[in-house]
DNA sequence: TGTAGGGTTTCCAGTGACTGGAAGGTCAAG
DNA sequence: CTTGACCTTCCAGTCACTGGAAACCCTACA
């Protein structure tokens, strides 16, 4: 299998498995035009790498996760701490975004937005009013 | 003032008051020993580019911002959609997040997590099983 | 047989927004 | 005069790719 029929298979893009090949997480074959050549195991570990990649762990995880998935005795428990702690990383994010969503929601509900050059949003980034200063 | 101070008083690092000025954001006089010796509208500058920052605007839109707020005539229209287009692209990413998140714990919840190996998450990463295929 | 077009290869550079670290200059206190 | 805390510049690294150039390979068609 050549990379763009891989490509196509895995939904990375030709450019990522090489750079996944760069990095080491899989290492096809090679034929004697210098081509790789994927083996479906190869395939297979790029669409756990897609997915994993998808659900938003990072590339270091994703290395983990695959030798976890290859160590046929593994415990599940490492897994399920890996992923929590994934979880608990994207509520700690969400709850980030949603705090500024609320800040920015509030200043643009009290910016007019016509013409004048009045402006909250820009009265909020230069930060509290001193007395004397212009305004 | 010196560079220390100006990052006591905005919040940012030293490290990134220098890059700020790397890429054109401020533009602090010098001591004759070649110092950075920063005035107060350089202070005031960074506090706004730190309050900006810190709301999840880009450097890009940081300039755009800085450059509203120092345009006396501008349309806070201008300010408004910029925000809004921000605050979309928020929504954008807490929705995407929301999605991991919701599969994320899907999958953890009904992985057991002790020193077994079957894994419900790593199934799901290695996709659909196929008739045949060691599961 | 020649050639046109698509694939493939490698390597280098750039992204965004910093951050770390090394090597060296400056300043104030003791 | 030394010590230590500043300051300076410059280079490299982060993360996970992405773009592009130059060169090689393969197939189809005239």
């Amino acid at each position: 299998m050549k990379i763009a029929d891989v490509a196509e298979a895995s939904g990375l893009s030709a450019k990522t498995i090489r750079y996944y090949e760069d990095i080491g997480l899989v290492r096809p074959a090679r034929g004697t035009n210098g081509y790789r050549a994927f083996a479906e195991t190869d395939v297979h570990k790029l669409r756990f790498l897609a997915r994993a990649r998808s659900l938003g762990f990072s590339i270091r995880e994703c290395r983990t996760l695959l030798s976890l998935y290859e160590d046929r005795g593994r415990a599940s428990a490492d897994v399920k701490a890996l992923a929590e702690e994934h979880l608990r990383r994207i509520d700690r994010k969400i709850a980030e975004l949603e705090g500024l969503r609320g800040t920015l929601a509030t200043l643009v509900a009290r910016c007019h937005g016509d013409e004048r050059p009045e402006c909250p949003i820009l009265d909020d980034l230069a930060g509290p009013a001193h007395a004397g200063e212009r305004c």
